[in-house]
DNA sequence: CGAGAATATTGCTTGCCAGCAATATTCCCA
DNA sequence: TGGGAATATTGCTGGCAAGCAATATTCTCG
């Protein structure tokens, strides 16, 4: 299952938010979601499988833990789209230039 | 049909790409595309309906325009994200530093 | 070893989505 | 006005994914 596919689901998401404050457990990811245990854990393994977080056991528990890195295929896919809309923001700032004509440019450099 | 749910259709994420080198009419992105006519014109509907894309018309054809606001969303998601794998790279320059000074006390804390 | 906790796996059902063919619609032009 | 081009809509099917309950697995501890 692709990145995309993976992140087209909501509660999947949701997880990935709920590390992004820190490591959690299963029984942590129960309790937060809407979701049955066993539906978890389907969630869980698809992330793993997709790169989006690690695990690692502790005892009986499995401590699951954010991997960043796996979305940065999504921000790739992005970037090239970045360009379109600073594109219309600097059309957007032209006109305010032109109505107000006082020249300080709060200009600044683009991404990428 | 949520935006990432739409960008889940890798022939979908296509159309967006082809559109970024400009503006096509259907018959340009069914040859374009390994899909049927109708098929096509599916994708275009959902793509419209998350914004994604705009459609004017000209004669029977119908020209569509790629409308990269709508990834905006997208992008507001994966904002908070990026600097975990900016983290990661300041973890590896700190080990990097570890190794060329002495290495003691180059323990730091993971997560938050 | 036995019980219980934490998690994964299995088996099943349901709903939805992608795909196509067929048809409808809309427009231009002879 | 009729025909043909371009696109949308409809109706249908197959496959897949999300959900849960039940069960299996793995670990700790008494």
């Amino acid at each position: 299952m692709s990145t995309f596919a993976v992140l087209a689901e909501p509660n999947r998401r949701l997880i990935l938010d709920l590390l992004r404050s820190g490591d959690r457990t299963v029984t942590d990811l129960v309790a937060a979601l809407p979701l049955a245990q066993p539906t978890v854990s389907k969630h869980l393994k698809l992330l793993r499988e997709a790169g989006l977080v690690q695990v690692q056991p502790d005892a009986q528990r499995r401590v699951y833990r954010l991997r960043a890195e796996g979305l940065q295929e999504v921000d790739a896919w992005l970037a090239p789209y970045r360009r379109f809309w600073a594109q219309r923001l600097d059309a957007l700032e032209a006109r305010l230039d032109a109505i107000e004509d006082d020249g300080s440019g709060a200009d600044q450099g683009e991404q990428i």
